[in-house]
RNA sequence: GGAGAGGUGGCCGAGCCGGCUGAAGGCGCUCGCCUGCUAAGCGAGUGUACGGGGUCAACCCGUACCGAGGGUUCGAAUCCCUCCCUCUCCGCCA
């Protein structure tokens, strides 16, 4: 959510930022709901000062026939001020909408662009590896070796979704445990452990809701929502609370597995592990002091490009467009790691700050020092990797002419030794 | 799922036969005094949001907030209704 005085001092700029998003964006009205706001506040409260200290002066009375008239007028007083505060809060809660719903404004060191095409190519790592037999897809890897399972997966739920056996159930926990141990040690994040359901009020406090229930997986009673990404409820621990600056950054890592209706995306990914309604995913959330965002953000970036280096993947960072921002986030890198089969980097890690504008949907503030004025911390997050798209990474560039696939040096502590699945 | 108890300021905890309570008292914290050091002691201060004023920073005024939302009343932390949450006992259960 945006700084309802930012927009009241500064609308034109804020319209003109926002439009380097590409979509619409609609702050129509924005001024006449602010000013009859104020209008309706200034009017019920000073009525509402005159009434009480009628109020009081009524109850010190001796004599309440004396103060009979007065009684009277404060009956009426009281009625309009109930007539204005039905209208204040009607316009109130149309402010609120519409500020649900404006996205954030972009990093002004964001490239600016229409879409995907518009972002800007920050370095690669890594060569891709070259083979001397056709590179074949992960699902057939997978499913030539036995460890994955879509047919079944399909009987069980329906498509999207996958199952696991033996040595690519046990890689699956391996990248898991080998990624929150790297963050945990080499990199001093707090490992915490979520739920994977959560209220209307923490979807609202990382921008899920109310833009982007579609694409929620959602229970009926009561009323809670899969997570699609930790991201939710890890930013929403600190949710309605002053921190300490001293205490800042504050850096969480967690597993969880992801649920997703990816409404609007058939067609698309359709086979294999890419685009899954359920996948596993080890999230980087960190609490930052303003002045340090971007700083911290590089720092997130590095580490989330840390698990790709030790398992020798190849990659690349981008650096999203204004075009291409998810709705909460101010700036965004995207990982993406090579796939040999497709031929092509596709996403394996999203890491954003979202500056101010989730800290101000879920009220997450801290004290620079005892007794300063609250303000608000930036939050930041991204994939420290997606274990899924992982698994996929590392069937596709590691198989082997036989069907076999090594095993990542860097993974084999976490499978008993094993040096190669399959072969 | 059944029965009962309760949700007050950073924390503990009064008030709950309606008004003078932003809210007693204690703890914590900040500043000052005192003190060979420490501890103790003494004094003052110590919430947030919104709106208005302002030398637009410190500050001043107003309003709101005693789990959430409604209602009664000139006036509600205090009375009534609905919902949420926590705790205890029973049942069920990984």
């Amino acid at each position: 959510m945006l700084d309802l005085k930012y927009l009241r001092d500064s609308l034109d700029q804020a319209e003109q930022r926002l439009a380097t998003r590409g979509e619409a964006v609609n702050l129509t009205g924005f001024r006449a709901l602010d000013q009859r706001r104020r209008e309706l506040l200034g009017e019920s409260e000073s009525l509402k000062a005159e009434k009480n200290r009628v109020s009081t002066l009524i109850g010190q009375s001796k004599d309440k026939s004396a103060v009979q008239g007065e009684i009277v007028r404060m009956k009426e007083v009281s009625a309009r001020i109930k007539t204005l505060e039905d209208e204040l809060k009607g316009v109130e809660d149309e402010l609120q909408q519409l500020l649900l719903m404006v996205p954030n404004i972009p990093h002004e060191q964001c490239p600016v662009g229409a879409s995907e095409a518009g972002n800007r190519e920050v370095r690669r790592w890594g060569e891709p590896p070259v083979f001397d037999f056709e590179a074949k897809p992960h699902w057939e890897i997978g499913e030539k070796l036995g460890i994955i399972d879509f047919e079944r997966a399909g009987k069980i739920t329906g498509a999207r979704f996958s199952l696991l056996f033996g040595a690519g159930a046990r890689l699956e926990r391996a990248l898991i445990s080998f990624m929150l141990d790297l963050h945990t040690g080499s990199h001093k994040y707090v490992e915490v452990l979520p739920p994977f359901m959560v209220n209307r009020e923490s979807m609202r406090g990382t921008g899920q809701l109310p833009k982007f229930e579609d694409d929620l997986f959602h229970t009926a009673d009561p009323d809670y929502f899969l997570i699609p990404t930790a991201e939710v409820p890890v930013t929403n621990i600190h949710r309605d609370e002053i921190l300490a600056g001293a205490d800042l950054p504050i850096c969480y890592t967690a597993y969880t597995p992801c649920f997703r209706r990816e409404a609007g995306s058939y067609g698309k990914d359709t086979r294999g592990l890419i685009r899954q309604h359920q996948f596993n995913k080890v999230e980087l959330v960190k609490f930052v002091l303003p002045e340090e965002g971007d700083q911290e953000l590089e720092k997130l970036l590095r580490d989330a490009e840390e698990v790709l280096r030790r398992l020798q993947l190849p990659y690349r960072v981008v650096d999203l467009c204004t075009g291409d921002l998810g709705f909460s986030a101010a700036r965004t890198f995207d990982i993406e790691v090579w796939l040999p089969a497709q031929g092509t980097y596709r996403e394996i890690s999203s890491c954003s700050s979202f500056r101010d504008f989730q800290a101000r949907r879920a009220s997450i503030r801290f004290r620079r020092e005892e007794g300063a004025r609250p303000e608000f911390v930036h939050t930041l997050n991204g994939s420290g990797l997606a274990v899924g798209r992982t698994l996929v990474a590392i069937l596709e560039n590691y198989q082997q002419a036989d069907g076999s696939v090594t095993v990542p040096d860097a993974l084999r502590p976490y499978l008993g030794g094993m040096e190669r699945i399959g072969g």
